[in-house]
DNA sequence: TAATCTAAATGAACGGCATTCATTTAGTGA
DNA sequence: TCACTAAATGAATGCCGTTCATTTAGATTA
């Protein structure tokens, strides 16, 4: 029992001051370690001193491997664009491979709210995985026969009821309850009472399988692409 | 010059502590003073300490009329849902008044992102504003003979289209630029130097145009509604 | 009219948060 | 060998939302 002595326990041993000898943190131990935060404490149990606590590092260390708390979220969206499924993509017809594609994108994100804004707002610099992503979806835009100046904007659109339909999957059933103040919208309240929920499945569900294929729908009607492998 | 009497200067006198003679706040002020605060810092200015000092009053003198910040986000948001143009349902036809009010809605809130997830996520209750919006939408949807049982959807598979499409009016131009890792990604590299920019409208406005037109055709062709007014 | 209850303000305090800075130690390149 | 840089600690900062005890004024009731 001679100083810090105690064997095992390498957990919680003390780091002394000054560079240890081998690194402890990297972008990807930390994206990692901030991944497994959420999934237990959801992103409020995201902090840089419970990232930190995790790594068993000082919330300053954090700050060599990254500039902010945004770089820490960057790294884990990133991460979870390589979830997202873009193998139908040159398989598939562009329709089914475009509904595989967006229900998988909702559903990761759905799980990730906070990430949508870092998403719709930060450029895709440094984010190679989105990269890879997007590059996935435009070759299968192409094959299709999509003309190559309107592709990006029929993402960009696709992207948009996407990022939206996942805040939606996480509202509350009774959003749309009127309480107290029903009387006064009589024609609204009727419409939420009768909304129809065919095979079960939740609003959510019902509402982005209507607007996609919608959407997917009058995109074919109103592009002027060439029929290909489609 | 006795005790704090120098004359005008009403804004900085010193209030005593205990309740006022006259009340100094209410939801009303509140929400026009949370406004203009955003209107002049954006939403990083809108701080419950920010907010008590421009209407002369301590911070916890908020909680008085207020249970949480969030209270104040929905005061806002409710405020500026009657900012949303629905005078063009049951006048143009449906196709075209909705066209109308999902500009005006995204126009809205593009101004004020922070609050989507404020309005996606709670609950009508409470919020008057909102609800008439609904309801003018809403009778909007019936004049066209749309099926009540699958209005509520198609609304929230627009609005979903909607608040994606508002994030995206604040993205930075050079969101979809790879940087060094363009070469990896030589399709989408390409399709983003040949987005086509007709009548020089901005990016946002192309993607959101292209997008609300065909979600419009595709429910249009995909709904059982009985033609009436449309 | 007096006593009680409630509404609405002040001001002090709290804990949590992201971030910064001085310092220490270890590897690296000239 | 010496300077430079990378990577850690630990103390400190400032902001933020919120709570609580307290004070005062209006409203209700006996």
């Amino acid at each position: 029992m001679t100083l810090g002595s105690a064997a095992g326990a390498p957990t919680h041993a003390r780091r002394r001051a000054g560079r240890p000898p081998q690194a402890v943190l990297s972008s990807a131990r930390i994206t990692k370690a901030a991944l497994k935060l959420v999934s237990a404490d959801g992103y409020k149990g995201l902090t840089m001193a419970a990232l930190a606590k995790s790594l068993n590092v000082a919330p300053s260390a954090l700050y060599n491997h990254v500039r902010s708390k945004q770089d820490v979220l960057l790294l884990v969206e990133d991460h979870l664009m390589g979830r997202v499924d873009v193998t139908a993509f040159g398989v598939e017809p562009w329709a089914e491979a475009v509904k595989i594609w967006a229900h998988s994108y909702r559903n990761v994100f759905a799980a990730h709210l906070p990430l949508i804004p870092v998403i719709a707002l930060l450029p895709v610099t440094n984010a190679p995985a989105t990269i890879t992503m997007y590059e996935a979806v435009t070759k299968g835009f192409l094959a299709a026969g999509w003309p190559s100046d309107s592709i990006i904007d029929a993402v960009v659109a696709l992207e948009s009821f996407i990022y939206g339909s996942a805040y939606d999957v996480n509202a509350p059933a009774d959003i749309f309850d009127a309480g107290s103040l029903a009387p006064q919208a009589p024609h609204f309240a009727a419409a939420v009472t009768q909304r129809s929920n065919p095979g079960g499945q939740s609003d959510a569900n019902a509402a982005f399988t209507l607007g996609l294929s919608a959407m997917i729908a009058g995109l074919l009607a109103t592009s002027t692409r060439v029929s290909d492998t489609e």
